[in-house]
This record gives C-alpha cells, sequence and structure tokens, in this order.
DNA sequence: GTGGTCTAGACCACA
DNA sequence: GTGGTCTAGACCACG
C-alpha cells in the first residue's frame, strides 16, 4: 500500500479522513475491525505511534471503538455514520459555498460554473 | 480592526487571502497603495513579521509590488486580477468536487445538493 | 448476562470488584461455591484469561480459596467479610474527601453538599 | 518541583488533572501563561512529549487555549472554570455515591460515616 | 522563542 | 497478539 501523504496536512489526520471517507463510502463496515496499530504503520509506511494518534483522534469522535487486547473496530452504530456523512458533506458545502462568495461569485454563477466544471472532463476520481 | 483569526489556520495567510478576497472582488484596486507593514500590522492586531510574511508571500505570487522606498502596491497589471480569480476559483472548485466524490456522491447529486444548499437559506454571506 | 464493561478500567478488575460487592453486600454467602473459570466466563461474555486473573487476584486478597478438584470458593472466615467491608469504606471515604479537598471544597461543605445530592434525587441505586 | 506521580494512573493525564486541580482552586488565575512546553517538562522531570499530551487534551477540554507561536494560557471564560468545579464536584460525590450503595450502605449511614470520618483526624490535606 | 509533528525504540497491561 | 504510554531526539512552521 504505503501511500504518499500531502506535505501540508498532518499524516496522522490524512489517515484518519481516509478511513472515514472509506467508511462513509461503504468500503469499510460497521463494526468491521481495523488493522492493529502496527499492521497499519506497516502498510501506510508510518511509525506506530502515528497510526495510534490517528486511531486516538477516531475514537474521540465515536468512529472507532477500542476493545482492549482485541483490536480496534469502526462503530457498530450505524447512525454515526449516517450523521457523519450528512455533517461532513455539509461542511464542505458550506465551505465551498462561503469561498465562492469570499471571491464575489454570485449565488447563482456558482451552480453554472459547477457544472460547466463537471461537464468539461477530468475523469480522475481520485 | 484587530480581527479575529482561525486557530488552524497560520495567520499570515488567513491576512494573505483576505487580501486576495478584498482584490478580486474590487474592494482594492489595481495600484492602490497598501498600508505599511507596521501599519497592517496594528490595524490586524498582529505581530509585524507576520505581516511581512503575508506580503513576502503576496509579492511571489505577483500579485503585490514593493517600490523601495515608497510602499507596497497591489499589482497594476489587470490581467493578474483575472489570471488570479479564475485560478483560485478552479481550484475552489477542483477541491470540492474531488471532496464530494471521496465520500462517494455522485457528480449528477452534487448538483443537487448546492442547489438545496443555496435555496434553503443561510442569509450569512461572510 | 453478558454484561457490558467501561472500557477505561480493566475487565478482570471490574469483575472483581463486582464480586466483592455481591459478598459484602450478603448476595453471595461465605464458604458459597463460586462458578468455574469457564462457567464464569461464559456468565460474563470474556475470555477465560481475564477470570482466571480476577480469582488470582481475589485468592491473593484472601477473598476467595480455590481447593484443587473442587472449584473455587469465597473465603469462610467470616472476619475477611468484616475487615474487607470496613477497609473498602474507609479507602472510597478516603479518596473522596481527598478529592473534594483537592478542588478546594472545605470540610463542612462536603457534609453539604453530600446531603444535598442525597436529596436532590436520583433513584438510580446502581 | 518534580513531582513524583502514581504509576497507575498516566502521566500526562495526572498532570493535567492537577493543572484543573490549581486552576479550579484558584491558584492558577484565568487567562493566565502557562510554562511552555519545554519549560513545563523540566519542572514536572518528564519529557516534553508528555506535557504535550497534557496541553493537548485539556485544549480539547476547552480548558487552555494556545496561541501559536505565543505559547499556552487558561482559558479567559471564566465560565468553563465555573462549569468545570460544578461537574467535576458532581461526578465525584456521584460516583462516591454509587460506591457507597454498591457495598450495601445506606444513604443515612453514608453521611453518618463521612462527618465520623472528618471528626476523627487526618490532617493530611494532599 | 513557541507549539506541532514524526520517528525509533522501548516497556507495560490486557485478553 | 492487542492497544497504551513514555522517552529521546529531531525537524518544522509560526510569531
Amino acid at each position: 500500500m504505503t501511500a504518499e501523504f500531502k506535505t501540508s496536512k498532518p499524516i496522522y489526520r490524512q489517515i484518519a479522513e481516509r478511513i472515514i471517507q472509506q467508511f462513509v463510502r461503504g468500503e469499510i463496515q460497521t463494526g468491521e475491525k481495523l488493522p492493529s496499530v502496527r499492521e497499519m504503520a506497516i502498510q501506510s509506511g508510518v511509525n506506530p505511534n502515528t497510526i495510534q494518534r490517528t486511531y486516538g483522534e477516531l475514537e474521540r469522535m465515536g468512529v472507532i471503538e477500542t476493545k482492549r487486547g482485541q483490536g480496534t473496530f469502526m462503530t457498530e452504530k450505524a447512525e454515526v455514520k449516517r450523521r457523519l456523512r450528512v455533517s461532513i458533506q455539509q461542511e464542505m458545502i458550506h465551505q465551498f459555498i462561503q469561498n465562492m462568495r469570499g471571491i464575489g461569485v454570485k449565488d447563482d454563477e456558482i451552480i453554472k460554473v459547477v457544472e460547466q466544471f463537471l461537464n468539461e472532463g477530468s475523469e480522475d476520481v481520485d
């Protein structure tokens, strides 16, 4: 695996966001076991401490649960997943709209340029 | 003035973005003189070093020009403003689309939720 | 049964404390036979190792006794029960007082707030 | 300074609790500057990383605020202090009562034994 | 100077 | 085996 990381954002957070994305997209199931700290560290090519931090952050968010000596698991509460998806999406949109307004783009223009952007191309889906 | 700053993003960058926004929106004219480093530092309630950095960043972007002994000015090249506006806007949209796809939102849904968000309300225009 | 456990405290200790509580409250009699390690493990929904540890801890405290080939029993010494109750109680009070003093609550206030707390309500008796 | 730490509880949490206690008791004022991470590490005789963690925890609780490049400060919101004191106290009492009930002590007895404990002596105020 | 992140390596408690 | 804590030491961005 050994993904690469943007230098601007902390690695531990990038990994956390990646996990959340996979969870929200359904690539990780609720209640599913995550790789152990050490395992994930190797997969991601980082130090175990960094993963520890990632998992810690996610646990505080209620996204994962750690069971002593057994490993860490995605939360089993499906409701968390729903809530997560909605709030993240809303936050993204809100941020985007605010940014666009910030540079003087009118609301009706926003729709237009987004549509235009989507039509023009860019098959890159991350 | 003494604005407040989000703790997550570097202050010098927040100020830089604010200036660019004002420029792109036409609140600052091309060729207009900017406050001196000290003056701006006082206005913003931050350390002069921070403004120094802001101006440095903006100069590297070609957005401002410093004339020895006269002060710092917004670039006079109207073309820069145009280019700036387009590239920033494209970057915002690109980032937004990528984020939305990241959490599994299909392209045709993106348009919908944006429209919905704009209609639903939020009179706060920054 | 399959009780749930607080994640903050070791499971083996939580179970030990539960047994001691039941003993001190008279729900378990002196000399009474305890479930086997396996049995208890199933009842509690935990790993037998964990119960092993619980029993080991309790034995070191002199609260239970294991008779080879017969099983594990609550101690028959009634005196242990008495001593246990007193020492646990004292320890709890001592800890509590110390905590309250730690945040600056004066001794005469402690009594008051406890009384107040008891009167105010909370029918939840564990 | 170089205090000693109980082995059972994480050092970073013990330090956090000590700071909170001092804050609630008024030994640290709202808005007061705390020692830098390195400074505090030396004072406490631990690794800077440990203090980093302490400060991180406290910041998440809203007890302290970090200002980039300037240091970390006790929150200026006096309301946090009040809320903190009340909630900590309530939690302590709740825990205590629950413990006492757990070993079969009746409510009216609880008051008595606490009073008795306070009268009997123990001038040790930590 | 400040806090923030990361690595390497170790030890521990727990299941 | 698992996660949790801690140290030592390094580098970086920020003000």
